[in-house]
DNA sequence: GGGTTGCTTGCAAATCAATTGCAGTTGGGG
DNA sequence: CCCCAACTGCAATTGATTTGCAAGCAACCC
């Protein structure tokens, strides 16, 4: 899996959501926005899919953030509810930004680890009688999709595609 | 997440899968029977719940199989198809014996970490049709349920619960 | 049954993601 | 402008997982 910079078109909902709205979320909590969070906020508000920490830290170069201190920022920005967290199944967290509204799931590519949003979910009526006979509550799920995506399938193109 | 232990009563579709079957399986792609792999199989056959790698060794003591061999055979036994594995977000892998007939997914209890096998599934006819959207093939999905189980919500008993 | 061969194993060292202790900085309310 | 809790960089640590290497041992051949 490779290829994790797919910034090409900002997805529309990320666009939408400006910096200054992000970074208020951050004083009215009483934590402080500093460069390398506005930093951070910013790398997530231009990538379209979610990004490790390593791949953050990846395109900070230049502005020099310490990767610890973007371990510690992903954790308060997770505490806040302001990013949401993925796990792709390769042991390694992802992060992308929570935008208020419907939560969506991921369809990632095998070969390139190219991401698509869906955002198809599980049948809450399902989900509930899962909880229900079990005797569950607060309950919710993960999801995440995998399989070939298109350019992926024909090998012909030469460049893209990965081991 | 503790209690990792749930070995009380053996799900009968792992009673139903003697050791020799899964031993053959082995031995039919020139990969060796030893004794400490038969001791890991049976370990998972003995267990209705995912186990760690290092609940698998801490299950071994005594018969001393090294962390490593573990690690080693899982990897082994993933890539034959005689185990799945899973991931409940935590950073650390879990497998389980893959039993040819329909998977399933789990239900993890954020308190105790009581594991509960679900045998519903997300819709077949509605991830073909994700696949199909978006040109993707070979698609397949990872999908595990959170929340608290019966024990974990009234605060009565003493001994159960954790952090 | 003994010998050969290649898959396995134990042990230790190496990786890798993620976390943490500590001392020096700094945002921003007062 | 001052002060201090919140931050940050850096280095060291933890935990999971992987790997190099030499010794061990199943499976196969005769």
């Amino acid at each position: 899996m490779n290829q994790p910079c797919h910034q090409h078109a900002i997805p529309r909902r990320l666009v939408q959501q400006p910096l200054s709205e992000l970074t208020d979320r951050l004083r009215a909590r009483s934590r402080k926005v500093t460069g390398q969070r506005e930093a951070i906020l910013d790398v997530l508000r231009r990538h379209a899919n979610p990004l490790t920490n390593r791949e953050i830290h990846a395109a900070l170069r230049g502005s020099g953030c310490d990767l610890a201190t973007i371990y510690r920022t992903m954790h308060t920005l997770l505490g806040m509810g302001v990013v949401r967290r993925c796990d792709f199944g390769d042991g390694v967290a992802r992060f992308e930004l929570a935008t208020g509204d419907a939560h969506h799931h991921h369809l990632v590519c095998r070969a390139c680890g190219m991401v698509v949003e869906v955002d198809d979910c599980f049948p809450a009526a399902l989900e509930e009688a899962i909880a229900r006979r079990h005797g569950f509550v607060g309950i919710a799920h993960r999801l995440e999709f995998f399989g070939v995506c298109p350019r992926c399938q024909d090998p012909e193109p030469g460049p893209p595609k990965a081991p």
